[in-house]
DNA sequence: GTAGGGTTAG
């Protein structure tokens, strides 16, 4: 049987002969007495009213009978159901579940007790779970559909495609999509809107195309949020598709529209191209947003003169810089090392214009004062302020670098204690807090115990950190067994990883090692650096290891790795010392110092070499 | 939930 047929079909009943000829209007009629004078009333005919349905079935109980009037209610001619009525079937059906356990023996009850099972019955049944948030129990009546041999319609499909969706079955919910022989806008539209909220690229792009083919467009809110998940992932080439697509089917291009694509070309690597976009903004002038996007798009290619020119025009037009602008200078002037100018904005821009400092403003500035060394008092956490993961993880790290471990350890408890997905920038500020508290072996307990959570992405910085506190603990074997151990269990590791890892040996006195280590890396793709090199170069000179220190520099000077003054300094005064072993290096020196005579003292080195 | 902003190391 198909759906389709049978929706069409004339229906005649109202709401008088159902209850005449239903055989639970006992309990439906107001008076059961008056039940034989009620069959006999088949006309005239009442029309039926919504407050009518709603008070019958909010005074009866949660049973087949009460489902099957709402049922009965439903087949009347031009009658749907309102929100409140499919509200009272929540409950009906989940009392009717939990009292018969699967649909099938639900379906069995209302047969056997005279309701007609038939497609709509199924569909009603649905739309009940669907809206009462039952997924399961959808999923079970959109299956048992098919074993009654019905063919569910377009109506039925969009549910359990948002059922399958909400489910996060997404595969699924597109076969279902896939499936549906003629689909609807609305069919689409909810397709669009799950993927968008997962911001599933791909898919959205799939859904789109599909739905463009079919002669559908979406209305201006999808269209933004389409948008949005393009620029916000990096393709702004099918942001730029679908603003013609917006064009096409008359929906205007706001200047949310144009700020989007400005911050997506930053995004996406294009700073010419944002530009470009921003200079042909049509029918609109940029605000606030557009300009902030410039501004910090400008700041992140290097171009701070064209980001100041920005804030100029900005003033000139008499634009008030709002928080989030205020935010983003806070971070300009700290990424560019102006912390004086950093700490102004956060106590003068805010106070002048009124604006109150949010969870953005309190990372950046904590971070600026981290960078800046100097711990201003004047900058206090507002405490009405719901602590949200970024603003607690820097909160933690400020702590720590002021010295107040516990009260790091307490952020982080309170952060455990809330609805926040503790990432690894958390997990690392608690694992310094643990070492720099003095609590090392329960830093490392907890260190093991994180590394078995599945659910967290832990980056090389985690790991370092763990082992460059014990490092600084002096707690170097077990530094050690520790970087083994993720080199083994390939954890994350970096550049830094291997330095923090050699300084570890050089500082245990364990030079053999640190020079295999050296080499060891080189093997595992991850090359030293300058800090590498003073490490086990430095550590080399203290042991005065001239052969090993000439065949690093050697290989320092041929990787072509600058090595720091400091560094270099060591290197000479040790060398020189053997100066006819050391001839090979003379030029090497002479490169270092520039045209200062080296041979003779080690003094005009220290000068030239700061 | 139509646009723009924030946090770590040797």
């Amino acid at each position: 049987m198909l759906w389709r047929f049978t929706w069409v079909k004339q229906r005649t009943k109202t709401i008088n002969t159902l209850l005449c000829s239903s055989p639970f209007h006992t309990h439906l009629s107001p008076n059961p007495n008056k039940k034989t004078n009620f069959s006999q009333q088949r006309a005239p005919l009442k029309p039926l009213t919504h407050d009518d349905v709603y008070s019958r079935l909010k005074a009866s109980p949660p049973d087949l009978k009460t489902l099957t009037f709402f049922f009965h209610c439903a087949k009347q001619s031009n009658y749907f159901h309102d929100q409140r009525a499919f509200h009272l079937m929540v409950t009906v059906v989940q009392s009717l579940t939990h009292q018969y356990k699967t649909i099938d023996r639900i379906i069995e009850g209302l047969r056997l007790s005279g309701c007609e099972i038939k497609p709509r019955v199924l569909l009603l049944l649905l739309e009940i779970f669907w809206r009462g948030h039952v997924y399961d129990k959808a999923i079970e009546v959109y299956r048992g559909m098919s074993s009654y041999g019905y063919v569910p319609n377009t109506r039925a499909m969009n549910m359990m495609m948002d059922v399958l969706f909400k489910s996060n079955l997404v595969d699924r919910a597109l076969e279902v999509l896939e499936g549906i022989r003629v689909k609807k806008f609305f069919s689409f539209d909810i397709a669009l809107s799950h993927l968008c909220g997962g911001k599933d690229v791909v898919r959205v792009k799939l859904v789109l195309k599909m739905m463009v083919r079919e002669g559908f467009y979406p209305n201006s809110e999808r269209f933004g949020q389409v948008l949005g998940v393009f620029c916000g992932r990096g393709c702004v080439v099918e942001g730029l598709q679908v603003v013609g697509l917006m064009i096409c089917s008359g929906v205007s291009v706001s200047v949310n529209v144009w700020s989007m694509l400005v911050s997506g070309f930053f995004r996406s690597g294009e700073p010419e191209k944002a530009v470009g976009v921003f200079n042909k903004m049509v029918c609109c002038s940029p605000n606030i947003v557009t300009y902030t996007s410039l501004i910090k798009g400008f700041v992140d290619y290097g171009m701070v003169d064209e980001a100041f020119s920005v804030l100029s025009v900005l003033q000139s037009k008499g634009l008030a810089p709002d928080i989030v602008l205020v935010n983003v200078m806070i971070h300009t002037f700290t990424r560019l090392g102006r912390f004086e100018e950093a700490r102004n904005v956060f106590i003068s821009s805010l106070k002048n214009r009124n604006l109150v400092a949010d969870e953005y403003t309190f990372s950046s500035i904590l971070s600026s004062l981290c960078l800046s060394r100097e711990f201003d008092l004047r900058v206090t956490i507002g405490t009405s302020l719901e602590m949200d993961l970024v603003m607690g993880n820097s909160l933690i790290n400020y702590l720590c670098k002021v010295g107040n471990t516990a009260a790091a350890l307490k952020v982080f408890r309170d952060m455990s204690n809330k609805d926040l997905a503790l990432d690894c920038y958390t997990y690392t500020g608690f694992l310094i807090a643990l070492c720099q508290g003095k609590a090392p072996r329960d830093a490392v307990i907890m260190y093991n115990r994180i590394i078995k959570m599945k659910n967290i992405r832990l980056d090389a910085h985690f790991h370092t950190v763990m082992i460059n506190s014990l490092v600084e603990l002096g707690e170097y074997s077990t530094a050690i067994r520790l970087f083994n151990r993720c080199v083994s269990e390939k954890h994350p590791l970096d550049v830094v990883s291997y330095t923090v890892a050699v300084k570890g040996l050089v500082r245990g006195r364990r030079l053999d090692e640190a020079c295999s280590l050296l080499y060891k890396m080189k093997e595992d793709g991850v090359m030293p650096n300058g800090r590498t090199y003073r490490t086990i170069i430095s550590g080399l000179c203290e042991e005065k290891d001239k052969d090993r220190v000439k065949k690093i520099v050697l290989e320092c000077i041929e990787e072509g790795v600058e090595l720091d003054p400091n560094t270099k300094f060591k290197v000479v005064c040790l060398l020189s010392r053997y100066g006819r072993d050391s001839s090979e290096f003379r030029s090497v020196f002479e490169k270092w110092c520039g045209n200062v005579d080296v041979s003779d003292s080690c003094e005009e080195l220290y000068v030239s070499a700061g």
